[in-house]
DNA sequence: TCTCGACATGTCAACTTCAACATGTGGGAG
DNA sequence: CTCCCACATGTTGAAGTTGACATGTCGAGA
């Protein structure tokens, strides 16, 4: 349901249309959340029908541009004082951390590399977007709230990457290769 | 397709049952990943019938314990060197602080707050679990590895969550209430 | 004037994920 | 000896998400 939410959200601040939103999603806001078009457009539908959105210009190639309603902006309020965040993480690049002692030291070194590279990449985009940042508005103070944790969780990781690099670098110096040396008998039954 | 290789690794470590690897997406992994039984079940008998994993112990009560095959662990070796991760990050929380603006700040320093006690709570969790770590395999290292990305983004986080709340609370006390002056008329068009 | 790329909206089949439903058993505490 | 809880495995319908398909238009530059 964050989604809806989500477009609740920022139709509170400026009117926009199904396309903006789309390029919103697969930019800025995708380091927090993302959308296809394919979702926007019908969930624009939907919350149109329960009257939390209603179009407020419409413009050539059949442009629609949706604001959030009175209605809209308390079912946000009500979001976000009334539901618990999901905390869930699922963070892809860590699962495979955790099998890395599959490869050779080398093997994992390099996809450590990787990593440190997206995170250098990403932090990189951050700190560039932090630099121009006006935070003239209410909701551009939000925007540079949530664009300092990006910034402090990017140098973290990007902090973490070099390190864990580092682990499996100093295990190919030391031998020639082959990192999984466990034999295939089962050491413990269980738990 | 990464709930697959997930399993595909973790049964490479030490045999497992569906079982028990639903207690892992629920509690240690699910930092990283999760999964219910419910999906489990079903990709283990399809990763049998791939013969990527076979049952190689049969308990009490219908349980099968699986491992992973040779043809397996290469399939997962491949997946970790011949494909890119999905970097693609999901984050409610941090969805919300974006749209904190449409709060009194004092709602929106209280909920900053709920972060702030999540990522201290999170933060105590992997830091008693990295005491009593053991680095003796090569799998409990890479654990060890992934944990410290953990123990270096929810200090991160947790400085970052402070902050924010800090920011808000300024607000608070300079005005009455009331962060949302902000006239409904569309102050630019768009882009 | 024409062409092409960005603008713009939509649908659909497939896949992932989850909550809920469904069923049954072994072992330890009382 | 009995009861209950943790163990254990499954299925199913609904919701979220995506990639591919589908269609059409406006405007700038050749």
């Amino acid at each position: 349901m964050s989604l809806r939410h989500a477009l609740l959200g920022l139709l509170a601040e400026r009117p926009m249309s199904g396309y903006d939103l789309a390029e919103l999603f697969s930019t800025s806001i995708a380091n927090v959340w993302s959308a296809k078009h394919s979702q926007i457009y019908p969930e624009l539908g939907r919350l149109e029908s329960s009257g939390l959105i209603e179009v407020v210009e419409e413009g050539p190639r059949g442009r629609k541009a949706y604001a959030t309603t009175a209605a809209g902006r308390d079912e946000v309020r009500a979001w976000l004082l009334g539901t618990e965040p999901d905390r869930t993480v699922r963070n892809e690049p860590l699962l495979r951390a955790f099998l890395l002692w599959l490869l050779d030291p080398a093997d994992a070194a390099a996809l450590l590399r990787a990593e440190e590279e997206a995170h250098a990449a990403r932090l990189t985009g951050f700190e560039q977007r932090a630099e121009h940042w006006s935070p003239a508005s209410p909701p551009q103070r939000a925007g540079r709230i949530v664009l300092e944790a990006g910034l402090r969780s990017q140098r973290a990781l990007l902090g973490w990457a070099r390190w864990a690099r580092e682990q499996y670098e100093a295990q190919t110096d030391r031998t020639g290769a082959q990192s999984v040396p466990s034999p295939t008998q089962g050491q413990s039954p269980r738990r």
